[in-house]
DNA sequence: TGCTGCTCAGTTTTT
DNA sequence: CTGAGCAGCA
């Protein structure tokens, strides 16, 4: 890595004010150019609070942070700290925007995550009163969509024919007034409210400019409309913004990027500097050559990148064809068996990706009959456990009482006699008397028709949250033991026990509070250890927002594993040796981006897949193994499938082509060595 | 209120 | 074929 920089890098490192979009294909070095040019940018004088990075995830905004702290700490940088630039996600950007401008938006206020927004939309749906049942997933999707496109409830055209589109024209609007009401942000508002801020107030926009006076964005292609239209704003006036990413590498239109912002740069930023970085630092040539195929009979191309590499070396690509989704895992779990033990390769030189979560089984089951240790990347285990957001709901209501979402939560969890209907009846009060859900449970006394059980129990939660409050706001405790206190006080370990199906399904739920416990309180002396100082309820609030933006939970070290992921998930990662698996029509391009169901965008959306094709292929440093089926069980069934259509576009003499043989017919050696390992596995298991 | 059986759908995912 | 979610029943 101690490479010099090459001229493209160079002249991107170097460039310091005005426009620059820097296309950097795969495994062209653009972290390092980003840090760089940040390390470069302080040498020359620039203050670090005048900097702000911006990724979409945490652990990329944390790896650029560790990087550059790298590279002050070799000096000559003027003393400047990475602490005082800001390097996160748009996310993170935008709430510290929001938390700053509170005048502006009133007060302090919570963040809905996913099933927090999804609980709101169905209630809405219900209060709707419409006839059909709808699903209240794709009516949030469309939401989403909308704010990602900065489109306003207003703004929602009345035409288009389809249902769902008539039922989010009518839910937005709510939605949003609800979320206000509730003083709660969902994930998009934190971009979406932040340029509406900064587009109808030039007094706050121009404080954020004067203080942002470089802008810098990684993975650029993946950005969003209102992301888009956040960026124009902050860097509307000095023009210095600095964006990298690859368009061959955009796969999330799916969730609302927009690849034009990265095409239309030039349109965006007139007299942009446009700098390619072409030549790749992790790939063997053997593989970039298939790389190179794949992207090149892409339909759409504006700007064309053709990646080269001085790496000697590397072994042909394979392509395997195997009689069955079976045979092709045991092949795959054979060949890493084989060159862990002949070539001395780790399992963490291995990864195996494929299109779909549910894929991974059979590996999963293979790796572990050969007794080799793997991880499966991503595959939506957030921090839904039930139990863990039952918690976070009390001290989240305890903070801000306006949290409906939070109180609908737990209002009977543990059972207090608060059942649907007098629930329903207090919602219902509330909404006559214009107070919010726990106004009218506090003045619970006031009304009539709430039966008294219901109304013992109104006390007891008003109790409970009225001493979390005191404990977190007037005597400061910490999070971690009022979170504690609470648990103990509702007998939720109790509750916990009663509930579940066996004594190990309660140990494992309470783990996960127990686990909560300790996260809260490493989160807490860290929060000490920057030593920042607000009042209780400005940092306890903080405290739950970093918590819902970093769901994602700080990941140990993988350690020495062999890596199973999605296509999607592995951007960004590299393998000594990648195996690409099912490779097939249905799959890859996968069936449901193929299907007429979905009426627009069809070509779009399998150039997409080939961009995805080729994010797989690019993973890998020293040998790719692409791998497919001739048949596989699909909703029960058995059928013949075809290859995936971009293999086509693959010149033959690249790639080297064989018959993974049935598992049924494997030779004596096979079997030996095969019998080997299972005596291997019992011989560890003795141990 | 909690469980059982039936129906239906079946990508990708971060914040 | 599987799993999730819901309706209907105890």
């Amino acid at each position: 890595m101690k490479f010099p920089l090459n001229p493209a890098q160079q002249e991107a490192v170097e460039h310091q004010n005005g426009p620059m979009l820097v296309l950097a294909g795969a495994g062209s070095g653009k972290t390092r150019v980003i840090t760089q040019r940040i390390a470069r940018m302080l040498e020359r004088g620039v203050p670090a609070s005048a900097i702000c990075s911006l990724t979409f995830t945490n652990k990329a905004a944390a790896e650029m942070a560790e990087r550059v702290a790298v590279i002050l700490k070799e000096g000559g940088h003027r003393g400047q700290s990475v602490k005082q630039m800001s390097i996160s996600t748009f996310h993170s950007f935008g709430l510290s925007v929001l938390s700053r401008e509170r005048k502006v938006t009133g007060g302090t206020f919570t963040i809905f995550d996913q099933g927090d927004c999804l609980g709101a939309i169905k209630e809405l749906l219900s209060r709707v009163g419409v006839d059909r049942r709808f699903d209240a997933t794709e009516v949030m999707t469309r939401i989403s969509n909308a704010k990602n496109a900065f489109i306003a409830p207003e703004e929602l055209r009345e035409r288009e024919g389809d249902d769902y589109d008539e039922i989010t024209k009518i839910v937005y609007p709510r939605y949003q007034a609800a979320l206000r009401n509730f003083h709660a942000y969902d994930f998009d508002d934190l971009v979406c409210e932040v340029a509406r801020i900064w587009k109808t107030r030039e007094d706050v926009l121009s404080r954020w400019q004067k203080q942002f006076r470089y802008v810098m964005v990684d993975e650029y292609q993946d950005t969003n409309r209102a992301q888009l239209e956040l960026l124009r704003l902050l860097a509307g006036e000095h023009r210095n913004i600095c964006v990298v990413g690859d368009d061959d590498q955009s796969i999330y239109a799916w969730r609302g990027a927009d690849v034009r912002n990265i095409l239309e740069f030039e349109e965006h930023f007139p007299g942009a500097k446009i700098v390619k970085l072409e030549q790749n630092y992790r790939s063997c040539a053997p593989v970039l050559a298939v790389a190179n195929a794949v992207i090149e009979k892409r339909t759409d191309a504006k700007y064309k990148k053709t990646l080269f590499t001085s790496k000697l070396g590397g072994e042909k690509v394979r392509l395997g064809q195997a009689p069955s989704p079976e045979a092709e895992a045991a092949y795959v779990g054979r060949e890493i068996r084989r060159m862990i033990s002949d070539e001395g390769r780790k399992p963490k030189d291995f990864a195996i990706l494929y299109r779909s979560n549910g894929q991974a089984k059979l590996f999963e089951e293979v790796l572990r009959e050969q007794g080799v240790a793997y991880r499966v990347v991503g595959g939506t285990q957030f921090f839904e456990r039930k139990e863990v957001k039952d918690v976070l709901a009390y001290l989240k209501l305890s903070l801000n009482r306006s949290d409906e979402i939070s109180l609908r939560r737990i209002a009977n969890y543990p059972p207090r006699g608060i059942g649907e209907t007098s629930l329903e009846r207090l919602g219902t009060y509330a909404l006559a008397r214009g107070w919010t859900l726990w106004e009218t449970i506090e003045r619970v006394d006031a009304l009539d028709d709430i039966p008294s059980v219901a109304r013992d129990g109104c006390r007891a939660l008003e109790k409970t949250i009225a001493h979390a409050r005191k404990r977190l706001l007037i005597e400061r405790a910490k999070g971690s033991v009022v979170a504690r206190e609470l648990c103990e006080q509702l007998g939720l370990q109790k509750e916990i026990t009663a509930t579940s199906p066996s004594p190990q399904a309660a140990a494992r739920r309470w783990a996960n509070v127990d686990g909560l416990f300790g996260l809260l309180s490493r989160r807490e002396s860290r929060e000490d250890a920057a030593g920042r100082d607000a009042s209780a309820e400005r940092e306890l609030m903080t405290f739950l927002h970093s918590l819902t933006l970093n769901s994602q939970e700080e990941e140990e070290d993988p350690g020495n594993v062999v890596t199973l992921s999605t296509l999607h998930g592995s951007k960004g990662l590299e393998f000594d040796v990648v195996f690409l698996v099912g490779l097939e029509e249905g799959l890859l391009p996968h069936s449901r981006t193929l299907d007429p169901r979905a009426s627009e965008t069809a070509p779009q959306d399998i150039e997409e897949e080939r961009r995805l094709f080729y994010v797989g292929v690019t993973r890998a440093r020293q040998l790719l193994v692409m791998l497919r089926a001739r048949a596989r069980m699909v909703r029960g069934k058995p059928a013949p499938r075809t290859p995936c259509r971009f293999l086509s576009d693959i010149p033959s003499d690249l790639v080297e082509e064989f018959e993974v043989k049935d598992a049924a017919l494997m030779s004596t050696d096979e079997m030996a060595s095969n019998a080997g390992n299972l005596l291997a596995m019992l011989d560890a298991l003795g141990k």
